[in-house]
DNA sequence: GTTAGCACTCTCAGTGATAGAGTGCTAACA
DNA sequence: TGTTAGCACTCTATCACTGAGAGTGCTAAC
């Protein structure tokens, strides 16, 4: 028993008939609404054995038939054709990003919301990962005698300001003296290579002054450490209760809930799936998820890229019954377009 | 027929059952239950006089009543008993606030996240309005030629930057002029008080430097009114799901639908009632609201202070079935709090 | 290998029938 | 005059039952 073409096109309705209509899928009614030349008998066969080797399922004796994790794996990895997609909508991004150039975490807020409006699926966003970023600039600016604020630019413009505290009162001169030093002896450095040996060498080599700013130096290797902190955006979550699937209120509630946790929402980015896609897109198809409240879920995920390197991760979450298509299109599409767009304003 | 003791006592009791079951309230349920020593047929008529004057209502003849709007705004006004309530998981607020004393927004949603924890309804907290707060410090970073970074610092150490752009080179040296000049110019101004006109002003008494910093200006005026762009936080909006007067999935929709549009946000927290507490409490019930999608809700509002003046607004949010005494206790509670913690942080 | 036909299975929607909760009214009582 | 017991009435929710419909698997014929 082998998966013949015929076999192939009848898994292929079905799976398309599924997406549609979330209702299990009888051989008549593949017969009667895709063109295949056989008898709606022939099919019954094909769909036993299809089922026999687990690409399909039954929910009942006597009832249509449903596709299983395999099924859709097999369908995302052979089978699916990729729709025109509208790139008019996909385009409202290029207002986003020049709208929000300067407030990064504001930008990857307002494209995770597009993109779930354009999907109607709910939408992951991670903030990029900027250890491998140079850092462009530091600038301490004092707020009174005991405190001041760290202001760290990196490369692609990201800023990330600090608050440091010293127990001893320090001069705004000093400050600046300091700033500039930092600046020399830190700026083109990534955040992986300012680490706290270096920094005691910095102290070292200040001598005396490097004691008076004790604190503010530690202050200054925290807050380097705390820049690189992971956040995530989630959109759209109200899509779920869309979902036939998620009509019962518990399991809803079980995703949002979900959907709230940070920690959960990284394991559902960074997870990777055996395979992946040419097109830089992975996907995890229900049981494949690591995340157990995602088990009756699939992801589409990709990278994006700021300064030609991979800095974050987008994800698009549905049940298993999910549009892999056309989401697998709308994400490659829009990735594409935001490099361009994301290249010409950092580098230039 | 008017509101004798007895009648009072048996609306009470019947706000009471409804608030825990959710069901309607039956005359015998209340004279098993509450010990009011009358019969049932007595409380009987006096729940028929208590609909006729529109306290209570009848969902179909012959089941229980509920209350209405205008019996719960009798029971929030007079009726309403304060409970004690557990300060230790208050007490965390302190912790968020040490913590994210330097990152206002990520406070806000911790704190809206702990409140939504706690009360296990949805939180909403608007972020400060600091149009009356005054201007600490005011610093530009040179990006590179064209660009640079306006820090801008306000009074509570409220710190905000824009990337700014201008058409002609600029030097550092002359950004650091700039920075001197702005400081002693604008320092000590509320947001308020920095309005175009002066800014034009500057710009002419700066002569041939005013027009060479003619963008640069621009663009400071333009940032200065975005500083106080509002935003809301919420949280919990998961909650939704566990009243049973939304267990309809489209009533659900429909609240999570306004719960993530901003607009509406800002009029829930900024709508007034009627009346106000003593507490600086108000509650906002059913019909009440302005915003439609709320009509079925209640709000429970106050507002929270920096340097002793109110800046901000968080609500609670429930079905008009909500626990109201234990969320105005609770809140009131935690307000307090907060502006003890803050007083400390951010004047001393 | 394919197909028509048929018996069988299971769900779903509709239909009474029934129990139960609650009311309103009346008449009796303190 | 206010309170109470009793009773008829109303409305809902639940359960069992039924028939229609969709779909399958098997068999026998092509």
């Amino acid at each position: 028993m082998d998966l013949d073409e015929r076999k192939l096109k009848i898994l292929h309705a079905i799976i398309c008939d599924y997406l549609e209509t979330a209702e299990p899928v009888g051989s008549r009614t593949i017969s009667k609404k895709y063109n295949l030349g056989v008898s709606s008998a022939t099919i019954r066969n094909d769909m036993s054995d299809l089922e026999e080797l687990g690409f399909l399922m039954q929910p009942y004796t006597s009832a249509g038939r449903i596709p299983s994790d395999k099924g859709y794996r097999l369908y995302v990895e052979q089978l699916m054709e990729y729709p025109m997609i509208d790139m008019q909508q996909l385009e409202l991004v290029q207002e986003i990003i020049v709208e929000k150039i300067d407030k990064m975490e504001s930008m990857l807020q307002d494209i995770s919301k597009l993109l779930s409006m354009i999907t109607n699926y709910p939408t992951l966003i991670s903030s990029p990962q900027i250890h491998k970023t140079k850092l462009k600039h530091m600038q301490l600016i004092p707020l009174d005698e005991y405190s001041m604020i760290l202001i760290t630019v990196m490369d692609g413009n990201i800023v990330r300001n600090h608050i440091l505290n010293s127990t001893m009162p320090i001069k705004s001169e000093t400050l600046i003296k300091l700033s500039t030093m930092l600046n020399q002896r830190l700026q083109g450095l990534t955040l992986e290579e300012i680490n706290l040996p270096l920094i005691q060498n910095l102290k070292q080599q200040m001598g005396i002054h490097g004691i008076l700013l004790n604190d503010v130096l530690d202050a200054i290797a925290n807050s380097i450490e705390s820049v690189d902190e992971q956040d995530v955006y989630m959109s759209g979550a109200i899509h779920i209760l869309d979902f036939p699937e998620f009509h019962d209120v518990f399991k809803a509630k079980n995703l949002f809930h979900a959907l709230e946790e940070k920690d959960i929402l990284i394991t559902i980015l960074s997870q990777n799936s055996s395979k992946q896609k040419d097109n830089n897109i992975q996907i995890t198809i229900g049981q494949e998820n690591i995340a157990k409240e995602m088990k009756d879920c699939s992801v589409v995920t990709t990278s994006y890229k700021m300064g030609g390197q991979k800095v974050g991760t987008i994800g698009i979450l549905g049940p298993t019954r999910m549009d892999y298509a056309r989401v697998v299109s709308t994400l490659s599409h829009l990735v594409k377009y935001m490099d361009h767009i994301l290249r010409n304003f950092m580098d230039g």
